[in-house]
DNA sequence: CACTCTTACCCACTCTTCCCCACAATCACC
DNA sequence: GGTGATTGTGGGGAAGAGTGGGTAAGAGTG
């Protein structure tokens, strides 16, 4: 089966919620989310069966590793488990929403084995047109395309 | 089975469809694709069963690499898995149509192991004459051809 | 215990999307 | 050349999806 997918660009709600595209839905058995913010732009919310793998490589690499343990401190610590309700929404933290600077409309874009949620003027400027990256890049590119 | 070959000449309708020809839907059996734009001047749609290479390739190249990581999630913001209506039609949307300058006619082009959409006016106009590419690619030519 | 604030469930409305039926043209085959 | 199946194209209607808000249950606080 194919990963998530896709760009929706959906209404987060006066009480912070955001509905899941049906899609996505529909590609997790157990309707269980961890959210969480681990890059600076955007939220990323895994499903349980890739936060499985996310959370042993936690474990690993911070073992030995004070710094590296007080930064996943910082990360698990703004992290939910989310569930969406009947209508198929979830709940954002208010946290969460000012980090990512969410408010009105998002996107939910899907990124294969997990799905991120953006401030829409941020993801555009991040995008560059196809074919505006790097030659080394576009080399890359091939090779993952053919 | 000799992959997909061939050019067709089909219509967008008013609702975004576009029938897939009925020699390329007797090819897959599962009926799912993978529509996505990865070059700037058509789309590209997979059968499922050449996407999950494709996708195994953009997770691997993506893990300790951030620059490549953000140029998948550009990509991967730009497919959608879409599966053909009993009609055989699939439906393109909307952003992707813009993105690769469809409406009315369209080319429907086999590339062995996937299908390119392609605005008829571009694909005329990227059409080297045989003889006109460099002694290299010549020479590659002859290669396979032997 | 009473009060407040947050969270979750439920109902209702609107709009899109997808499913299905129908027509027309083409091709194959007797 | 007629006939029937297949294929591309168009459109109507019902089911589903996204959104908003009212109300009850729960957690935390004084």
């Amino acid at each position: 089966m194919a990963g998530f997918l896709g760009q929706y660009e959906y209404q987060l709600d006066q009480k912070g919620r955001v509905s899941l595209p049906a899609d996505y839905r529909r590609r997790v058995d157990d309707n269980r989310f961890v959210l969480l913010q681990w890059e600076p732009t955007h939220l990323t919310l895994f499903p349980m069966e890739a936060w499985a793998g996310v959370q042993t490589r936690m474990l690993e690499l911070r073992r030995n590793d004070p710094a590296m343990s007080r930064l996943l401190r910082q990360i698990t610590a703004r992290a939910v488990e989310v569930e969406p309700d009947k209508q198929g929404r979830i709940l954002i933290p208010a946290r969460l929403k000012e980090a990512a600077d969410l408010d009105g409309a998002v996107y939910l874009v899907g990124a294969l084995d997990r799905i991120e949620i953006w401030d829409p003027a941020r993801f555009d400027d991040a995008a560059p047109a196809p074919g505006d990256g790097s030659q080394e890049l576009e080399n890359a590119v091939y090779e993952i395309f053919g």
